[in-house]
Parts: C-alpha cells; sequence; structure tokens
DNA sequence: TTGACAACATACTTTGCAGTATGTTCAAGT
DNA sequence: ACTTGAACATACTGCAAAGTATGTTGTCAA
C-alpha cells in the first residue's frame, strides 16, 4: 500500500471521522466473522486496504476500538426505534412499530449488531483490561434502558388484552432472541431488494408478535408499509 | 499442585475416561465465559486444578478439545431428544416433546450448548487449522440432521393444521432462537429446583408454540409431565 | 515558503500462549 | 523386584499479535 494507491490520501481534521467510520465498518465485519479475541488488528487493517499504523493513530487500544463500533451499534439501533417509542397509538401498534424498525436495523446493521451482542455477553466475564471494563458497563447500561422501553410496551399492551405473557422477563429475553435471530441466521446475499428485506422483517415481526399471543387477528397492516406475501429465504 | 493433593492420581487407563470428562466439563465453562479464542489451555487447566500437561496427554490440540466438547454437546442434546421423535404420537405432541426435552437438555448442560452454538457460527469463516475443520464439517452435518427432524415435524404438524408459518427456513430458525434463548440468557442459581427449571423450560416451549401460531387452545398438557403456573425467574 | 501538525506507513519490541520436551510417580503385568 | 507404560507435572521454545517508536508525506495557517 504505497501513498500513490489514494488520490487524496491526506484529508486532514475535517474528515477524520470518516476514516474513524471506514475503520469501525472493516473492524465491525472482521469481529463479526470472527469474534473479538480472534481478530487481529492487522486483520482489519488488511481489510480496509491499510495498515496496522492507521488504526493506532485513530484508537488507543484494540478494546477501544471495539467499544466504539459498539457504541455506534447501540445508536444505530436507538436512532431507528426511538421515532416510535412515543409514538401517539395503542400500545399494541406501538410495541409492533418498534419491533418491526428494530428488525429492519438489525438487517441492515447486521455487525454492528453482532459486535453489541458479543460486548453484553463479554461483560459477564471480565475480559477487558480494567479501564476500558468501565466503558463496557455504561454500554449496558444503555442497553439496559434501551430494553426497558419494550418492557414498558409489552406491560401496557398487556394492559391493553392485545398480548399476554407470564414472565415479563422470559418473555422480553424470548422476544429479542427473536428479533435478533438474523443476527446469526441471515446472511444478505447479492441481489438482494430492499423490499425483500422489509417482508423478512414482516415475517418475524409476525412470529414475534405471535410469541406474546397477540390475540386472534393474524395482521392488520400499519399505517405506513405495506403487506406482502412470499417466499423471502 | 503437588502429587499429594490427589489421593488416588493413578488410576490407570480404565478412568481415562473419567478423566477426559472432567477436563470438558473445565473447558466447556472457560469457553462458554469467554469463547474459544480468549480461552488458554492453562485456564482450562487452572479450572480443574490441574496444569496444561495433563489437558496436552489426552488432547493433541486446544481445537481437538474444542471439537471434543462439541461433539459431546451434540451428544447429549440428540440423546435427549431422539426418544421423542418417532413417538405414536400425532405431529403436534410430537413436537412439544421434542420442543420440552432441547430446551430441558439446553438448560441442564448450558455450556457444552453454549460451545454447539459457537462451533456452528465458527464453520462459516475458516480459523481452523485445517486439519480439525473437516472435523468441524462433520459436526455440522450432524448439526443439520439434528434440525432436519424438527423441519420434519413442523412440516407434518402443519399438515395437521395444528400450526402455521410462512416460510419454514425462517420459522425454524425462530424456533431454535426461542429454545436457544436460555444459552444467552439463563444464569442457574444457587438454590434452584429441578421444578424450577421445569417451570422455565415449559414457558419457552409455551412462547415457541405460539410463535408457530399454535391453533388457539393454550396447553392441553402432556402425558408425563405435569403442568403449572408461576413465576419462574 | 516554511514550520507545524494531522494522517498515515514501516520497522521494531514485547508478551501471552499454544505446543513440546522432559522429568516424575505409581500401577499392573511378568 | 524390575520393567514398562499410562498419567500426569514442570520447564522450555516459538510464534503471532498487541502495542510502540519512528519515518514519511501532504496540507494548511501564518
Amino acid at each position: 500500500m504505497t501513498p500513490a494507491d489514494r488520490p487524496t490520501r491526506y484529508r486532514r481534521q475535517s474528515d477524520a471521522e470518516l476514516s474513524r467510520m471506514e475503520i469501525m465498518e472493516g473492524a465491525a465485519l472482521c469481529f463479526e466473522a470472527r469474534g473479538f479475541a480472534a481478530t487481529s488488528i492487522d486483520e482489519v487493517a488488511a481489510r480496509i486496504g491499510s495498515t496496522k499504523g492507521r488504526i493506532y493513530h485513530h484508537y488507543a487500544s484494540k478494546s477501544e476500538l471495539f467499544l466504539d463500533v459498539y457504541r455506534t451499534g447501540m445508536r444505530l439501533i436507538f436512532e431507528a426505534v426511538e421515532p416510535h417509542i412515543e409514538a401517539d397509538l395503542p400500545a399494541f401498534d406501538r410495541l409492533r412499530a418498534m419491533l418491526k424498525a428494530h428488525v429492519l436495523c438489525v438487517l441492515r446493521t447486521k455487525p454492528f449488531q453482532n459486535v453489541v451482542r458479543q460486548g453484553v455477553d463479554m461483560l459477564r466475564h471480565g475480559v477487558m483490561p480494567a479501564r476500558e471494563h468501565a466503558e463496557l458497563i455504561q454500554l449496558a447500561r444503555l442497553r439496559d434502558s434501551y430494553s426497558d422501553h419494550f418492557l414498558t410496551v409489552l406491560e401496557q399492551a398487556r394492559a391493553e388484552g392485545a398480548i399476554d405473557y407470564q414472565n415479563i422477563k422470559i418473555a422480553l429475553n424470548s422476544v429479542f432472541m427473536c428479533l435478533n435471530g438474523p443476527i446469526v441466521w441471515f446472511t444478505p446475499r447479492d441481489g438482494q431488494t430492499e423490499e425483500e428485506i422489509d417482508l423478512l422483517a414482516d415475517e418475524c415481526v409476525l412470529y414475534t408478535l405471535r410469541l406474546l399471543g397477540q390475540a386472534a387477528a393474524p395482521s392488520r397492516p400499519l399505517p405506513s408499509p405495506k403487506s406482502h406475501q412470499g417466499e423471502p429465504a
């Protein structure tokens, strides 16, 4: 990788953020593929056609890079769902909109959400170098407050009589397992249209709502998106 | 760790299998806690109050140890579910029995099932030292044939009109995400009775069957196990 | 036009850990 | 009783990868 390969290699400060973004995307892909521990910095660098030096220029350590990807993943999914949290709708409709937004974001930013997942169950057993571990805890708190929004709307929807469950924690966990399923089993294919993704998300939401004992009525359509039938995957 | 610590350190050949078992359990716990890559052999050895030498006496490499844990996890869950696969019952009842057996096994052998999980999504991106990679593929085939049994019973249950789904692959993936949920979110507590575990499993099965659009009738009880109400976790 | 500094690349140091080589102990067969 | 070998422990080696130190280049501000 000689300087000549990059026409405008020196863009200075203003788009340092862009450079960090590119690094994060490469890192997210690597972390998703082989996990945090098994991924080397050289690997991440190679993926974006670069070298170690560039990454260590922007990040103090491998852990900090990981945490930045984690943080970004959280931000992405929160920004996707947040508009629907306080919508002026019946709880059940809010719930459905939140589920849909969550799955769609998962499908679109899978590598990042995979890192979030790794981060969550990395907290349980201290693997991080102390200083970064505090950050991990902070992010876990963010994650908790995110899931609290779902917990709340679940309670409200049950009060409405629209859904039903026994233990809300188990129910919520099952909901998230279902919603986050694509992180594990979804593999984006070459010529996949936005519409196909949307159908896939709809099916995930369908199963999730069923899981919650959604009273009969299989699917009154949401205002904005259109309903379809088909064979997604 | 001096020899004196162990009264009967030299048990010779006959119970070499027992020694391997102890190693595997320690390994399963470590792999579950920190993942394959982040776990060191010394760590596994320390957990069972031993040293590296013992492990390398029984296993040629870290990978082979991992594969043995993987294999054992598969065997455990297969042996738990297999009796119900060919039972002379309506497909829906067979399905329910299989789901229950699966979840129960997951709850009881969580560390092993976690390793299975790691093994499954380790295959996608070649991290293993070539020779062992072939073993990984073999085990993945086993895993596939296991999940095929669920696929079959799902089709039969739909033919019966007992359940409903759109894309069977997505449905099956969602089912497994739900069923394997405890691998991620369940943490065994100190004074936890068998009965509490059973209730937890029942709730997981409940949500999973609902997910499959189980026609109305919330729960006709199975022959053997008794039905309960309560707050499991 | 010339410092100064951001944005890298390159070359080096360090270390944790997989794997190995070797030593030690006991148990069973002869 | 001595020999062989299984079942370990201990001490060592080698390498991969994290982290660092230093070199290089272009851009902007003055």
